[in-house]
DNA sequence: TTGAAAGCGCTAACAA
DNA sequence: TTGTTAGCGCTTTCAA
């Protein structure tokens, strides 16, 4: 059996309170004999009996807000997956978690949601932010009352959010330009469709992408970025037109949406599987053009683990004081292609 | 704040004990009864407070007992350190778990083991068993005297055992021909070491790669399988002398250890980066040819989740009596090049 | 500065 | 068949 904190007060020759108090740093203790318990505690290497610990404290009714996008894309409902099996797993331990989805990317509106979570009593706020001043300024408002901000998916810079959980996007293009060196013949061409070219994420794919590409491939050929703006007519058009403008384009790299635009006009031409794609996102859409072998390679970013990990740091935050371990957590790059779906 | 039981028996209008038998089918309660209060339960989104019945369970003293080989393999130290964690974190809950490390494979040795873990009162086992039939007898009863038995790593067939926990060698092996038939040129040969002729687990690597590379690369051949018998200096011998042999030598798939003397034999020719050499096994040494670049390709097979999942299975088991969602609780495979690790 | 005691939600033994 | 009660390990309040 685990040691308890009566076994340590037997010890010590004093009441569980005192251990309690000498344990958790709470002050009101002479300061010798909370070293001495401190001690006996090490000796005896105890270990917080966690249930014990979640039933008392369930009267504290931690409660955690998420604020997400609208589960309109399969990836958005794999992040709303994860978040709604953490939600079930902290609230089986006395705390409270309310989810409250937005629509679209207004930053008014996720500010108001914020203040209404408040007003509800939320201890801790996860969310997917939007670039925006006056977002940034009700963050640290809220840092400032003690309330914890953990963003996911996107970050939001310069304030003093907890932690950011998500992709690393350059690391991600950097990824798929190691698998595209290894496929691509020499002397090719390779074409990059990213979506919108103000969107972070998107750049930093095709930097990342770009970059890498240049540094192993010098023969390859890597023309100009294009941009589809997530919209598969666009950048079915996009592929159509640079197949028919260079001959031996061997490549196509999409930093965004579009694989069934891409997988089309590939098909039209029967090109498919003869000009590599890799992509993001592993949607059902995007999985299937996998497994038909029109794409070769999907890169995934873990939607599942976006939508849990938010609220499980926040819970350790509010619940053990612990901090994340790090500011960045970025969540793991995922190879895909037709055999490991 | 969440449903508790209390709550539940004043609408109900009876007492926690009578709702704890409703909800728990414990018998000795009127039907009627009981099939009203676990109505007015599920009206009320009854959801048991785990951290209570931690607490109130914490008096059965769930023991799990692990049988694991000895950590002298970095893959193997990946699997103790989950299986580290998945004990601090069930034991945080009041249960205990006793590992328990063998060295070799000997039957016999695991036998004892389990017997002395059954005597030091476990309620469960999970073990990395070996192929013999006493181990068998001995699997089974235990599963008669109601003690489950979970496998992880390697299993042992046709007994009553809980579920296996590990890869799926034969997709294993497929993943890696996707992967080869991506990267190697036409009509080029390619080269396949595994490790013992006799290990399931290679085999079943081998027969994924050749089937697959057979079905979807035609053009190319694929020599006689080699056995370098997990040995770096063998496995560099096999490939010096195929070198030799094969002027079209393109790739090199292997299905066990021996990365390291591939590595050397190929550098040895200058040969690293342009002969593609695909390989298991995400450890220390082998993740350092994958940044030199002297091999594409790694695929892992989440040796921490293999140390971890077995114990949350059993404690869940034991502590909910929740059965595992499957009986082959396959890990993802991994695939690894030199930007992801 | 310390001790005593109540209570978190649940299980289980015992009483009715 | 049902109710009552003690107790799991911990936090917290109140009293000493």
């Amino acid at each position: 059996m685990a040691v308890t904190l009566q076994q340590i007060a037997e010890k010590a020759g004093v009441s569980r309170g005192t251990v309690d108090r000498a344990l958790n740093n709470r002050g009101r203790i002479n300061a010798e004999v909370a070293e001495n318990i401190r001690r006996i505690a090490r000796e005896m290497g105890y270990q917080p009996n966690r249930a014990g610990r979640a039933l008392a404290m369930s009267r504290h009714n931690i409660t955690i807000g998420v604020i997400i996008q609208a589960a309109d894309t399969p990836f958005m409902e794999k992040v709303l997956e994860g978040t709604m099996e953490a939600k079930a797993e902290v609230e089986r331990l006395g705390a409270s978690v309310i989810v409250e989805k937005i629509h679209g990317v207004d930053a008014d509106q996720v500010v108001d949601t914020m203040q209404r979570l408040k007003e509800a009593g939320c201890n801790g706020i996860a969310m997917v932010p939007v670039e925006d001043d006056k977002l940034k300024e009700t963050v640290n408002t809220f840092i400032g009352e003690n309330i914890p901000v953990v963003t996911f998916n996107s970050d939001i810079e310069d304030t003093g959010r907890l932690c950011f959980i998500g992709q690393n996007a350059l690391q991600s293009g950097k990824v798929a330009a190691g698998l595209m060196a290894e496929i691509v013949p020499v002397e090719s061409k390779i074409l990059i469709i990213s979506g919108y070219p103000s969107n972070q994420s998107h750049k930093n794919r095709v930097k990342g992408f770009a970059g890498e590409m240049a540094a192993c491939r010098e023969d390859v050929k890597v023309l100009d970025v294009q941009y589809a703006f997530d919209d598969d007519k666009v950048a079915e058009r996009i592929t159509e037109e640079m197949l028919k403008e260079h001959k031996n384009l061997a490549g196509i790299y999409l930093a965004a949406s579009g694989v069934g635009g891409v997988c089309k006009a590939l098909d039209a031409k029967d090109l498919g599987g003869k000009v590599k794609v890799i992509s993001n996102d592993l949607t059902v859409r995007n999985e299937e053009c996998l497994r038909k072998g029109t794409i070769q390679f999907l890169l995934g970013q873990n939607a599942y683990v976006q939508g849990y990990e938010p609220i499980m740091t926040l819970f350790n935050k509010l619940f053990d004081g612990k901090e994340p371990e790090q500011e960045y957590a970025y969540t793991e790059i995922v190879i895909k292609n037709r055999y490991n779906l």
